[in-house]
DNA sequence: TGGTCATTCTGATGTTCGTTGGAATGACAT
DNA sequence: ATGTCATTCCAACGAACATCAGAATGACCA
């Protein structure tokens, strides 16, 4: 014990960890599981992948520990090993973000202009106690089934357009998706604010919430 | 904004972080680099490295944003860019060792049989309290005087065996290092128990203690 | 039992990565 | 200025990786 050769392998461990997460495929993927289990197929045309090259990555994914399947049918489902998974890629997308000056760039990029003011988690709480907003998840149904705010008013962005009716002009309207990095919310703030709505954006999401153990569960999983 | 080409913008940015993660050398760096500064030269000889390549894995390092540089005279100053890099390395060790029985393995074959129960920190802290263990530090002198647990005594374990008297034998000992992975607490209570002192091994260290605030340093840092 | 279909495996190709010795850099000291 | 010394850059090699089309697998279902 203590000899290189076995330093070395322990480290290689790890390491094996570390390369899986250092593809942008892949990466997406597990931001996508993090959200609910997925089907390889599915997997392949959210990353914009083929289907036997998501596979290969899902193998990778796999033998580093992130990932396991599950059969259902003729259908194999990925879902993320466990919760730490999610808080392993959350720090990674944190320390990115906090000292890579090309990374903001490239969300600022993604994300559109930070136009309106982000509502942190607190202050989101807060104002839901106080009853003077309306929570509104904008992600698919199956990922809103998996885990939501309790209380939360579900409409897909896709919809949002056509049922704006069941939205009150009145009060403030705070939409929330995946996560700090997903388009969705966003998305639906611009054209809730271009309706005349008043509208912003809560800061985090399901990802984040679903590590502080803030979500609630539909019955099916 | 919201497009395919931005969005693997982003990813490939999160990538690169995980890239720099995802060789056993870089990782062994960082781990040294979690306890201190240290030249090009030291990190390629304590990580069994030509000076050449461990210079080009700092590069990598450097430019995803994890390390950073400091020149001092005329030898050039690596360090972790915050302790957030510190915490990435821990959780994916943590992951590393909870889903992938290899990594186990590993740990097991580098740290020797985990003959000694390891003492939890919370226990630590009240037996400390309590007055009645005595706690010793087994890094090298650098290490220490970069921060350490407050009353801990300094023996670093090559001069252990030299230093037995300082010790005493009817108190019980416990011995602590770097971190979880780390050889020489090990080493040093194999030394104790096998001389006749009850000796037992921390089970968390120097980078765990460093990232909850629990260590005090000597002024010059 | 044989057909179907989602997934995995197999090669093959272009690209990126790790490692190396030796040359270039650039700060320091005389 | 000139020499010294730590570090970085360079060029080149082999190994490992991403991707893709197509063949193989193997669980389901009629």
């Amino acid at each position: 014990m203590g000899d290189r050769a076995a330093k070395d392998a322990l480290y290689a461990e790890f390491a094996a960890v570390g390369k899986a997460l250092g593809s942008h495929k892949r990466l997406e993927m597990l931001d996508l599981l993090a959200q609910g289990p997925r089907s390889v197929e599915a997997l392949a045309s959210a990353a914009d992948l083929g289907i036997s090259t998501c596979s290969a990555h899902l193998q990778t994914l796999r033998e580093a520990g992130l990932v396991e399947t599950r059969r259902d049918g003729r259908r194999i489902y990925y879902s993320l090993a466990a919760d730490d998974v999610a808080k392993l890629w959350d720090n990674l997308r944190r320390v990115a973000l906090r000292h890579r000056p090309h990374t903001q760039l490239a969300r600022a990029a993604y994300l559109g202009p930070d136009d309106t003011e982000a509502v942190t988690t607190e202050a989101l709480l807060q104002r839901i106690h106080d009853g003077d907003v309306v929570v509104v998840d904008v992600r698919p149904t199956p990922e809103f089934a998996g885990g939501h705010l309790p209380g939360a008013v579900h409409i897909p962005v896709e919809e949002l357009a056509g049922r704006l009716a069941e939205l009150p002009v009145d009060r403030e309207i705070i939409a929330y998706c995946r996560g700090q990095y997903c388009v969705l919310a966003h998305d639906a703030v611009r054209l809730l604010t271009m309706r005349g709505y008043r509208a912003s954006r809560a800061r985090d999401g399901a990802l984040e919430w679903r590590l502080s153990g803030l979500l609630a569960h539909d019955g099916a999983a």
